[in-house]
DNA sequence: GTAATAGTGTCTTTCAGACAGTATAGG
DNA sequence: CCTATACTGTCTGAAAGACACTATTAC
């Protein structure tokens, strides 16, 4: 790989060896690096994101994104990532085959945790509804808590989880409310531009259940004729399985025609949100 | 596992202040953080890329992003990208307000660096036109380098930095081809829905000098009326300054109006680039 | 029956892109 | 003169959003 013109190759290659045995990592001053993911997901078209109740410090007993330590030297990003969210929640990995998963960003200010400078590569997956959660080695509890969609949930006195954890009730430990906050900013984004919507739902599902995905995350209703021919007249995004549901909804209505996941990547042309005014400027 | 999730407050306070006194940062294995930067800027109306030529091993002799560790415990990432872009450059800090500075991705393949597990999180730049670089302590030397554009520039076989170096030439060290490639498509698609195509020029503009901002990065011609209508219609992207450039093309023509960056950080509606067919499946 | 939903047709407005046309500068 | 450019006007087609309408199901 080093393949190097300006000293001779012999040269560096020894060079560079004699260096590299010489190389202490312990020398610098130690920075640690965890991954935490934000896991979101529809539970009763509500929108609910995966949290743990710390076990230890700092932060104990404080609701928190599951993650951890990045395995040095034997894992990448992507795979630490998917690894905590299989770990701290029981979910094995049949079940991650369906969860998409991307990196999100990196938070990295010093005083972020109190231990130590850590820096934290972030995550954000999408999930279909999964089973409850198992706590894993790092955490008293995991639960799916419900997040406000535009109006907040939960009242702020029950004993439930929902209670006194970020998204409804108290603070998240850490930075995590603000991961939280970009994560969430990014899912409603990538619902624009991307199919990624089909990955909140089953392998097959109705045009009416995909606009509920979008309406839960967007946090507006959005005109169901109008959904439906643009979603049907995206290349890519949605193909017939040909089958109609065996029942309609509670309230009545004809039996919808199912669907499942196309082969697009992005949607072209985008899936664009109602116009949010002037919004950031 | 210390279980536990309802000590009285007092106690939490105390056994975490505990935990935190005991508390070793050695007992983990090392992993180092860097930040690397792709600034890019335009000089005459070519696409180049700030690069550094590596002083020491690993790598060494070989073209790379500037960068550098993160200072543990004294510095944010955002604070490091910005103080790496100054060091390795000698861009001084009056100059960096004018660059623009976002994060993009990290990057944590365990065998990226030779030394050790070293996870990078990588910076995006935008520059005006700044002056030739000062080598810093870790470069033998650092330069803007061109890019090709959609076709390579330079020859593959002169003596200048343009030569040999991985846009034109050979590769990048460590995983920083990679990473340029996707600074690039982050870079294009910024354009489409952000002001940020300002960012690479001075405080004062034609619409023609935008265009071709857009035209070098894009990699494509624009319809110049099209171009120009779109640009003045977009809420807070551009505003007058009333004035008109001294003189017009060297090709000749009427002189063209000035105009600066707007108060929008949003495109509405976004500019879209020309069809690239069914890109991404 | 009523009410709510699935799916389609149609109209208006907006916008992108193609093209033409006028005025202004350099050569 | 000729040519290239700055900028504007106009047309066409694509697409979003509003509205209306039919057909089908739960209650």
């Amino acid at each position: 790989m080093p393949t190097q013109d300006q000293p001779s190759q012999a040269d560096q290659s020894q060079s560079e060896q004699d260096w590299l045995a010489a190389y202490d990592p312990r020398a610098f001053t130690p920075v640690a690096v965890t991954v935490d993911v934000v896991a979101l997901t529809l539970r009763q078209d509500r929108l609910h994101v995966l949290l743990v109740r710390r076990a230890g410090p700092p932060f104990q007993g404080c609701w928190a994104l599951p993650g951890g330590f990045v395995r040095a030297g034997k894992e990448d990003l992507d795979q630490a990532a998917a690894r905590e969210l299989a770990e701290e929640t029981g979910v094995d990995t049949a079940a991650l085959r369906r969860v998409h998963l991307e990196q999100l960003g990196s938070y990295g200010a010093p005083a972020r945790d109190p231990r130590m400078h850590v820096i934290s590569v972030a995550y954000l997956a999408f999930a279909p509804d999964l089973p409850d959660p198992q706590a894993g080695t790092d955490a008293a509890a995991a639960a799916w808590v419900p997040l406000g969609g535009t109006a907040p949930a939960a009242g702020p006195h029950r004993g439930g989880p929902s209670s006194r954890s970020g998204p409804a009730g108290h603070p998240l430990a850490f930075d995590h409310a603000v991961i939280l906050a970009e994560a969430l900013d990014r899912a409603r984004s990538k619902l624009e531009y991307t199919p990624l919507a089909t990955a909140f739902l089953g392998p097959e599902f109705t045009i009416s259940e995909l606009r509920s995905v979008y309406e839960e995350i967007w946090g507006e209703k959005l005109h169901a004729g109008n959904f439906h021919r643009k979603v049907l007249s995206v290349p890519g995004f949605v193909e017939s399985t040909g089958a109609t549901a065996t029942k309609a909804g509670s309230k009545g209505g004809p039996r919808a025609r199912l669907y499942r996941t196309g082969d697009a990547r992005l949607l072209h042309p985008a899936l664009l949100r109602p116009d949010r005014e002037e919004s950031v400027r």
